[in-house]
DNA sequence: GCGAAAACTGTACCGACGGTAGGGAACCGG
DNA sequence: CCGGTTCCCTACCGTCGGTACAGTTTTCGC
């Protein structure tokens, strides 16, 4: 039993490197179980098909990605008070974690999933949505509580702002890779976090 | 001679719609042959291999993309004499061009590119380099003429903030497909066009 | 209209890959 | 020691990317 779910690790793991360096295209299973050190059979007595592999891949991605954001933002909660002074200090904290990344941010399985978007079925496509979906929810309760105490400078739908973050991530993460220029994901972020201060900033002068 | 060019275009239109639709390794030859009428032989006369055809369809894309930011923003030029609105009128007309778009904007190749690394070679992910630098300068020439006029009300590196637009755009067509709401992509192009705005404005008050 | 190049077609073949089928075997807790 | 879990082994299938190469049609310049 145990033993199992080893080996499903181990599986998953060869796989979430390839597939954010390859794509799911061009990861073979024949690449995997040699890897692993397991045969085919072993593998498929494991997912049924490749289908499954993507979305149990997925589905480990998410529920760490969701551990990684609530460990940060509730650190940036603990440091302060401020519904505001906490987001702006939870972005900084996200933009040193992912600048420390010696190679830079591997890539989002969210996004490989959406570059790839008919080559699976709609259980895929709906954790994914789910995937955004939460992060919407995350980021808009944070928005939300922030407008309790500041009022934007103009007015923006809550829920596109949420959306914001991500987006920020995502097209980040991409452009790093098309430049070859890991500092570029974090750089953004911060810049981001610039325009939300300025956003909530009370008006001076 | 013109006809070779036809049945070229006829593969590359088959192809970009296959690739975006599903990855590279989702979209095979056979397919490609059925669709375009043509044989196994004829498409690779055209295209030595599936890395030539990548080539060739990511070259056309960035050509087409930059005549579609040429023509938005020499438009919008012609409306407004000022840098500033110039440039916000652009995103608006940009946003609004993509909000027309009946089943939302396709895909990006240079991020399906991203999305496969490794898969491809250095040629490929030079394009794909080049590309995204082309968009740096474009946007990063706005914003040097924007700020011969204006002065921001954060000091920020005008090669980020012209990397940010990529990133905005590329950001919200993953978000766009992996929520299934087109219409993400260009609000979030507008939020990023009230940034700017925020951005530059004389403080008031 | 002719000859040569360009633009294919047809056929046969190869190895890699995703996937299936089924018969085992080692391990391990009760 | 029984039985389930966790694999291994062998053999096989269809699809796909790609090669090889000979033959045919289409097109274009002269």
């Amino acid at each position: 039993m145990r033993k199992g779910e080893e080996t499903r690790a181990k599986i998953l793991d060869a796989a979430e490197i390839s597939v954010l360096a390859k794509g799911f295209g061009g990861t073979s299973i024949d690449e995997l179980i040699a890897e692993t050190g397991i045969t085919k059979s072993g593998f498929f007595y494991h997912f049924r098909d490749k289908n499954e592999l993507a979305k149990a891949l997925l589905e480990r991605y998410v529920e760490n990605d969701e551990r990684i954001y609530d460990e940060i933002f509730s650190r940036a909660r603990e440091l302060s008070d401020d519904p505001l002074q906490a987001f702006l200090l939870g972005l900084k904290l996200l933009s040193e974690l992912l600048s420390d990344l010696p190679n830079g941010h591997p890539g989002c399985l969210v996004a490989v999933i959406c570059s790839h978007e008919r080559a699976f079925d709609r259980d895929i496509q709906e954790i994914n949505r789910q995937a955004a979906l939460m992060w919407r929810r995350r980021f808009g309760a944070m928005f939300r509580d922030i407008m309790q105490v500041y009022r934007p400078r103009e007015p923006l739908d809550v829920d596109q702002l949420a959306d914001m973050v991500s987006t920020v991530i995502e097209g980040g993460i991409i452009l790093s890779k098309a430049l070859k220029e890991p500092q570029n994901l974090p750089a953004q972020l911060l810049i981001f976090r610039t325009f939300v201060r300025l956003l909530f900033q009370p008006a001076t002068l």
